[in-house]
DNA sequence: GCTGATGCGTC
DNA sequence: GTCCGACGACGCATCAGC
DNA sequence: GTCGGAC
């Protein structure tokens, strides 16, 4: 280790170990050859640092950010090499993920990188790669300290001029920050040495690792905390209300808390002297401020801890306050009315405590704070045992338009950077029928990157105005987009169903598509409404946008079926969105948990393979179940009219209807497609909630089917059918109340929570 | 000084 | 079970170009 | 944040 270590490896041998991890395949394989590489580092060179920042370059906080991302690097690389604005080589890289821009390279599309590398390969002249790793952290570092167009090309230049296409490749990467060798933080860290993934979670400094763990036989503690170096905070895992006990671990009870709807945020304090970061570790001290004079809520906060705790580290989340509405604002407020809710304590007077229990840890809370409304306080538990607990206050939380719950083993000690079971965070959307889903009708398409490349993988979508002149045909109003859950057979599906795309063109917009021409969403290709479909999309939240047409979006949005029993005029329109977002203050959340909820999720999660339901047991042109072949028994529902909007748990739709014909009935998709329909619905769902909003139909419960069919007699209504009650039928009802008791004023009372704003409990 | 494009980090 | 990449919306920062 | 899929 004299003047070898000073030295540093060529930067085309660890290109080599790039190429190479990236070929094997299986975690274990990518590591040993891993292995070699670092014991061979260890022999010759100094501390692995070096090597570590280009391995895994979106840990590495020594470096700021390049302020290059794959659209800048193509108009760098484009002044580079001197190509011609509109060449096909500058197309190419323009248009990296877009298929069929290059006919030479057709198949690479979707990866930047090796976009990149087939067009600069062509022009370079450099053969053999002569530059260290070292050389290149060196000019990586001038890099990301550079601010200009200008000084960024000449460090591209730089690369251009002094290393092989292959080794620019890589350097394109790190700049990316996406190594995409399939081998991330975990793994490397373990390689390098086995504690170093504890010291990362508590340090999170790759330096400090490195240096620290030089030697491969040094072992820390996994306590190693210290003040002023940011941990990795704990993290919750997902889970329905009745798997908490059981994922609990058999404790015999839990706290239960409310899901703050904000930013993590850490703070360490020390004689005065206060520092902020975030979930992943970002300083953001600047905002907050370092000392009692600086900063949006260190002034505030200075003085709410006790004299004796002379140095914390604190764990909470930052909401955002009103002072003057004394209420919380909604997510993505501006962090200037800053609120720190602490909910943990890791680090007491020069000591870590993680290994204490949770129990003490919360129990030192309030005696070194001294909470401050509006700017830091103490978040408060309730305890349960059971699942019925667990379901209580998710059922106050959703009525308190908040997120969700987090359940914390009382036990349990601080695991710094882990998911585990100690923390659980429950959301209702999570449970099936608790959110209310929207259909939308896809109208653009976008093309996809990496694993997903050269073809669409991410769609927009729309929603219906009916809101136009006597006579036009609807406008599409674009709504929101979404890019996840759907399966890799689905995806090909919506390649397959969705025809004749067309180039999107901000300035000339289609007649029946309305986005904002300046939104900075743009599909790569639009579909006519008549050659696309309507897709079931789920969501937490209907939240305010500028980007999209409709002037709001969904927040979290996830595909979840194609709607095969609808045509593509038939999805949600601007009426019952806004119906939908002002029932539960934009929450699509709002009903109570029931046990059929419970059982039904807990069944899906066992039966693995196609869910063979009811709902979708519909035919490909969807207009309703097929009743051609349907045998008539009865003529109980002779010479009448129904349309079943939703069945319920125990009767889909299809089951329904099938019923009502082989009874003599007739049944319609459209409630007005005829004279005296009977409408059917089960649930409270988008369509329903539009219809209750009309107020002219009174809507009747599957069971009313189910139980004339039972009687073979058409039975009378009664409030215990009745979803929702026209003005005029409860009339009747009233005149006949004695025959039914109470049970009608029970309904009333229970059809539904009010709106709750901006409550804490 | 304004606006659009692009990046970065939060959820 | 855990990890990983490919995706969503947002607010805010920075820079180019007018 | 969410999700599916690989391991």
């Amino acid at each position: 280790m004299t003047s070898a270590s000073r030295d540093s490896p060529l930067f085309s041998d660890f290109c080599r170990l790039l190429e190479s991890i990236s070929a094997r395949k299986g975690t274990d394989l990518k590591k040993q050859r891993l292995e070699k590489y670092v014991q061979e580092w260890r022999a010759r060179y100094g501390d692995f640092f070096d090597a570590m920042r280009l391995l895994l370059p979106h840990l590495d906080k020594e470096r700021t950010t390049y302020g290059m991302k794959e659209q800048v690097l193509a108009k760098t690389y484009v002044d580079v090499l001197g190509l011609g604005k509109d060449s096909e080589d500058a197309n190419y890289l323009i248009h990296w993920r877009m298929p069929g821009k290059n006919k030479q390279y057709q198949k690479i599309v979707g990866d930047f990188a090796s976009v990149a590398y087939e067009v600069i390969a062509s022009r370079s002249t450099v053969i053999r790669g002569t530059m260290t790793v070292h050389d290149v952290n060196q000019q990586l570092d001038i890099l990301s300290i550079t601010s200009g167009r200008q000084q960024q090309r000449d460090i591209i230049r730089h690369f251009f001029v002094n290393y092989t296409a292959d080794e620019q490749k890589w350097i394109i990467r790190v700049i990316l920050k996406e190594l995409k060798v399939g081998m991330s933080e975990n793994s490397v860290l373990n390689v390098f040495h086995s504690d170093a993934f504890n010291l990362f979670n508590v340090c999170s400094s790759l330096h400090k690792v490195c240096v620290d763990l030089k030697d491969p036989f040094i072992r820390l503690s996994t306590n190693d905390i210290a003040i002023f170096y940011p941990i990795k905070p704990q993290l919750a895992h997902k889970e329905l209300p009745q798997d908490v006990p059981k994922a609990m671990g058999g404790a015999d009870k839990f706290y239960i808390q409310q899901k703050l709807d904000g930013e993590r945020l850490q703070l360490h304090v020390k004689d005065g002297v206060f520092r902020y970061w975030s979930r992943k570790t970002t300083d953001y001290t600047h905002l907050y401020g370092a000392n009692e004079n600086e900063g949006t809520l260190t002034p505030y906060i200075y003085n709410c801890f006790h004299h004796k705790a002379r140095s914390l580290i604190l764990d909470g989340e930052m909401v955002a306050w009103d002072p003057i509405g004394e209420q919380y604002l909604p997510f993505g407020t501006l962090k200037s009315a800053a609120l720190v809710i602490v909910f943990d304590i890791v680090y007491c007077n020069g000591t870590p405590i993680i290994e204490q229990p949770l129990s003490e840890r919360v129990a030192i809370l309030p005696k070194i704070i001294t909470e401050k409304k509006g700017h830091l306080e103490i978040l408060p538990h309730t305890e349960g045992s059971s699942v019925q607990d667990v379901v209580d206050e998710l059922d106050k939380a959703v009525a308190a338009r908040q997120e969700g719950i987090v359940i914390k083993n009382p036990s349990c000690t601080y695991a710094p950077g882990q998911r585990n079971k100690d923390w659980i965070k429950v959301k209702p959307d999570y449970v099936d029928s608790l959110g209310d889903d929207v259909d939308v009708l896809i109208i653009g398409g976008i093309y996809g990157t990496g694993r997903r490349g050269d073809r669409l993988s991410h769609f927009m979508c729309a929603i219906k105005d009916n809101n136009v002149p006597l006579g036009s045909e609807p406008r599409y109003l674009s709504f929101c987009k979404f890019g996840t859950g759907y399966s890799m057979a689905q995806l090909a599906e919506f390649n397959q169903i969705l025809k004749d795309p067309e180039p999107y063109n901000a300035q000339k917009q289609p007649s029946w598509l309305v986005h904002p021409p300046r939104s900075t969403e743009k599909p790569d290709v639009i579909f006519r409404p008549e050659n696309s479909m309507v897709v079931q999309v789920k969501a937490s939240e209907i939240t305010p946008t500028v980007q999209y047409s409709a002037a709001y979006t969904l927040r979290f949005p996830r595909f979840v079926k194609i709607r095969h029993d609808k045509g593509w005029e038939d999805c949600m329109t601007v009426a019952e969105m806004m119906e939908l977002r002002r029932s539960a203050a934009g929450r699509l959340a709002s009903r109570k948990l029931t046990e059929t909820d419970l059982l039904s999720a807990g069944k899906k999660k066992k039966t693995a393979g196609p869910r063979k339901t009811i709902t979708y047991s519909f035919l490909p042109n969807q207009l309703g179940a097929d009743s051609s072949k349907v045998q008539k028994v009865s003529g109980l529902f002779d010479d009448m009219n129904f349309a079943v909007i939703d069945g319920d748990d125990m009767h889909s739709k299809t089951d329904l209807e099938v019923m009502i014909k082989s009874h003599g009935g007739n049944y319609y998709q459209d409630e007005s497609a005829a004279e005296n329909v009977r409408v059917i619905a089960g649930q409270t769902k988008v369509r329903v909630r539009g219809l209750i909003n009309r107020g002219t139909l009174d809507i009747i419960k599957p069971q009313w089917i189910l139980d004339c069919v039972k009687a073979q007699d058409v039975v009378p209504l009664q409030p215990k059918y009745m979803l929702f009650t026209t003005a005029k039928t409860k009339e009747i009802f009233c005149k006949t109340l004695d025959q039914w008791g109470d049970s009608y004023t029970e309904e009333l009372t229970d059809a539904g929570f009010r709106e709750v704003r901006g409550s804490r409990t």
